[in-house]
DNA sequence: CATAATTATCTCGAATTCAAAATATACGAA
DNA sequence: TTCGTATATTTTGAATTCGAGATAATTATG
């Protein structure tokens, strides 16, 4: 027989309903992105970029995890689609700046509210003081988490 | 000016932060994983077959939330590296059971209780008390979301 | 200034995923 | 039985991702 602590066993179950509740959770949210002929990672550049504003390549990456190439990949895609257009830095050469265009502003004023309103039906499982309590605990589960990957 | 509710202001708070943790979390899980060699879909499907027993390889499938047609390639390549083998299910000819070889079931009982331990200190920044608090909240956070997807 | 180390982006190839279509089997109704 | 529908698996092709290596520009060090 496997030896397993208490707190092992408590520690495995919270992963496992922080992972399912994930999911479905998330799956709003994907459906709705589907739901405008976007991907999950093409939505995710053009929202960085519309709550942020321009932002080098490289910040792209590390913002949604993704790997350089990928990042090269996906900002291809929406600079074809006219939703972006790479700008050179001019203080630093070896940087490019993703923009959104007019076009990209657009969807995302569009789209954006929509969105917003399908993340709060998800989360609406939980009360105001519920989801409170829930930002609380993981906020700090993230953050010790974080901490303990360097 | 775009109009956003308070309510809806939280919500997508709540799935920022939520978000952020679930990476944190998840990055120790796919570390270790990776550090044994497997991938993440290879993972799910041994550790459920090992918790789990034999499984159709729809139920498999269901459970990971894998594409048919991606549940074929993963348990191919879990074939050949002889980590189960496919049965077929003598009451129905249409379905295939995916078993655990003894090689794959003493990988798993090799790696999995590191995996346990992993998944413990990913989650320790929580104590005994704010884990269980986190886990009625998710619960309840991730039923009542996956009542809104039908 | 010259060289080394670092950083940002892109290119390329391999791996993984999905969606849709194809195949095989099961089951219910006429 | 036979037909039609449903279910399980595999096949196929396209899309997305990563990782490693290439290139270019910057910064640090002597």
């Amino acid at each position: 027989m496997t030896e397993t602590s208490r707190e092992t066993e408590q520690a495995l179950h919270l992963y496992r309903v922080f992972s399912r509740a994930y999911r479905s959770v998330t799956e709003h949210s994907l459906r709705d992105i589907k739901s405008h002929g976007l991907h999950p990672t093409e939505f995710a550049v053009l929202e960085l970029l519309y709550h942020k504003g321009p932002q080098p390549l490289q910040q792209i990456g590390a913002s949604i995890l993704l790997a350089s190439g990928s990042v090269t990949y996906v900002i291809d895609k929406l600079e074809k689609n006219g939703m972006l257009i790479r700008e050179p830095c001019p203080k630093d050469r070896r940087v490019t700046h993703a923009t959104l265009t007019q076009k990209g502003r657009s969807l995302m004023e569009q789209i954006f509210p929509t969105h917003a309103e399908v993340i709060r039906l998800a989360v609406s499982g939980l009360d105001e003081q519920e989801k409170k309590q829930a930002i609380a605990l993981l906020r700090k589960l993230g953050t010790e988490a974080a901490k303990r990957l360097k």
